[in-house]
DNA sequence: GCCTGCATCTCGTCC
DNA sequence: GGACGAGGTGCAGGC
């Protein structure tokens, strides 16, 4: 079996063959990929060239392009979804060309050698991934067990918004002190400081009458140069992971 | 041709046959492509579960796994460079094991239709990608060209490093004041004023004997609320596209 | 190995 | 549609 409604797989194409089965994918909003010698060419956001080389280029139904090499998670070029995508024969070469808007951007792959092609009928996928060890985990069991943070911490909101965001966590402590909590779910740098500082300092003013507000930096753990930035600035840390 | 030493191709493989083809490309140090249906579980920094359907799973030669389905740019699963494969047959069904440590994550995807694999020779890729509009081209032109910041401005040194973190540039401004540059290819929000405002005060704190030290945050453009932080806390603005 | 910050970050959510 | 922040962020560069 090598092509049913189902699934098309093309090995070692020609040109105008592959042509056509890439844009009839495109066509019928099936899953395409390429794999063979190519060049690409990108202008949007930034700009970039990529010199010949074998690669996997993935075309998915809802606009999204990528260009994978032999390395690397991340695509070396890529096209974010609702891009549109275009197949075109010039000059005896494949290309697929595809843009976007807003930011205008455009992507162009083109290739001399297709070793294989193959096109996929996608259907529904159940997509019901569940994540757990997030940061949202950390604040739900904050807020069912207060004491994990100190004795007699109170939260009082979550997302309270200041002039500079919203606050993960809004609270009091047992001296009734205004409390706020920035959680991470991994070990932080200066930049999570950075983030508390800007809500503690905006909450005083906000407060204004020389309100003292307690900041407290919540994550498995701290850089060395956090932790002096949270000494420096007054900040405090408490250890708590995902 | 449906297989050479080139490329694998296969429709509907079956289980045992696609395990053979899939453990020989992991043994080879080949590129190999799955499509069909699987579920995948995961256990590492997170943890997560993702029922059966249909996807496209990429296994490159440095040990990256990447789980695709037919919507979004980001795998819905993956496992990072590094990591080791190992294909299993399973109660009839195909499973792909990977692992790595440090940290410790176990990715596993297991088929129980496929649809097509395919396997693919890459060879080194040219991998010379070239890019433009970087962060990095903002500082040769301003190097270049100090007055995009402002008439007298002169740059002393890039990267130099406060207690707080290394600064995009620093310089002194026509009266001799220190100056430094916060850079930034797109537009900025709170957090990059937030970045500004850490090395200000670690320099100022750095330098004790009271010295002022203007902070320019330096980008095409800014938000709102990341104007009125800008102007709390007295830094300035330049606007500079890459 | 860890730390630090950039990225065509991507992605969801809320306004 | 923009803004804001999380992310299993990935990734390079420095130490």
């Amino acid at each position: 079996m090598t092509a049913t409604e189902e699934t098309v797989a093309l090995s070692e194409p020609s040109v105008e063959e592959a042509y056509g089965r890439l844009a009839g994918a495109i066509d019928r909003g099936a899953l395409a990929t390429l794999f063979g010698e190519c060049t690409v060419e990108y202008d949007g956001r930034a700009a970039s060239s990529l010199g010949p080389g074998r690669r996997h280029v993935m075309c998915k139904p809802d606009g999204t392009v990528l260009v994978h090499t032999d390395e690397g998670q991340k695509p070396v070029n890529w096209q974010p979804p609702g891009s549109e995508q275009e197949a075109r024969l010039e000059n005896g070469a494949l290309e697929l060309h595809s843009r976007r808007e807003n930011p205008d951007e455009e992507l162009v792959v083109r290739f001399t050698d297709i070793a294989h092609l193959a096109v996929f009928e996608t259907g529904d996928d159940g997509a019901n991934l569940s994540v757990a060890g997030t940061e949202e985990d950390m604040k739900r069991r904050i807020l069912e067990e207060p004491e994990l943070i100190e004795p007699g911490f109170r939260p009082l909101a979550t997302e309270r918004s200041t002039p500079a965001g919203a606050v993960d966590v809004y609270g009091e402590d047992r001296e009734g002190r205004v409390v706020i909590l920035e959680l991470k779910r991994r070990r932080v740098g200066p930049d999570a400081v950075g983030q508390l500082n800007r809500y503690v300092e905006a909450l005083e003013r906000d407060l204004h009458a020389g309100v003292e507000v307690r900041g407290i930096l919540v994550a498995p753990s701290v850089t060395d140069r956090a932790r002096r930035l949270l000494a420096t600035n007054g900040r405090e840390f408490v250890s708590l992971s995902p």
